[in-house]
DNA sequence: CCGTTATCTTGAACTGGTCAAATCAAGACC
DNA sequence: GGTCTTGATTTGACCAGTTCAAGATAACGG
């Protein structure tokens, strides 16, 4: 299987080396994991792998567009293979489990701001905040407070 | 000026103090500031403050709903006054600069997700990311590759 | 197989933010 | 107005996530 990542990693110019396919590998697996569930996972792969190593590695994957780089407010930061197919993500606020959401109904169009005001948007990134299936069935777990429940983006 | 910010605390349950009615007021004048910007000018109206306190009122301001706290992703957090009217943001790649933008063409239905995979959905986050009129007109600026720039939602 | 150069390792450091104990002051009550 | 209670602030240490830097290592072209 890691056969696979190698033309892909010499596609954009990066050398093919054990640590990238254990990340590569790792991330195909999880598709929203952290840095640091990315170093224990693929040290399954790679036992001496650091997390600097990671660090970087997911630096060349995100710069190179193999791996994009999601930062739900208030949490570490995730990566994901599925780049340039233009989807967003649900967050539960409980136990911060992020799930993929294809673009919202009708498509594009939407996601153009009313008014630019100067900017050159090239991007709309559009997260859903809420409670998993799971963390619905538990309510009195804990629930993030840090952040007020209706933001501005709140629906209807 | 400060007098018309107590009544707001005691409404919300919180007491009438200095640093809370400094920071609300550098909030008043600068719409998307960071903490350490708080810090820093709230000191012109109170020039003991610590940044321990303004963490302290902006957690306390958030969490009774006089503030929202906002984080772009790869910058720190900035806050803002402007509460439930469902407006979202456009963030400069290149300097940071935030700008409000009210709700997108068609208003809420095209911030439900297609497929909300059984989350319980309290908010839609939109952040479109760009470059600011200034920044587009000085093109060799520093612009941050932390983050390849064709996300998923990229426009069209 | 060798050399070049990108990449990884190791270690330290930095930023933004939180936690905890002690002090202080806002607002209720008298 | 004075006193008290409790919430708020100060002060200081601390933490997670991430980045930076220097040297060792390994990928890949020749």
């Amino acid at each position: 299987m890691e056969t696979t990542w190698a033309p892909l990693l010499r596609a954009v110019g990066l050398r093919v080396t054990r640590p990238r396919l254990s990340v590569l590998s790792v991330l195909a697996d999880h598709p929203h994991a952290d840095a640091d569930t990315i170093v224990l996972s693929a040290r399954a792969l790679h036992p001496t792998l650091s997390p600097q190593a990671v660090y970087g590695v997911l630096k060349a994957l995100v710069a190179r567009g193999l791996a994009r780089r999601i930062e739900p407010a208030g949490a570490p930061a995730l990566f994901e293979l599925r780049v340039g197919d233009n989807h967003h993500h649900l967050v539960c606020r409980s136990c911060g489990a992020v799930a993929d959401v294809d673009c919202a109904v009708g498509a594009a169009p939407c996601l153009t701001p009313a008014d630019a005001a100067g900017y050159a948007v090239d991007e709309a990134e559009v997260v859903f905040w809420g409670l998993c299936r799971q963390c619905q069935a538990t309510p009195d777990q804990f629930v993030r407070t840090d952040q007020h429940v209706l933001r501005g983006g709140a629906i209807a």
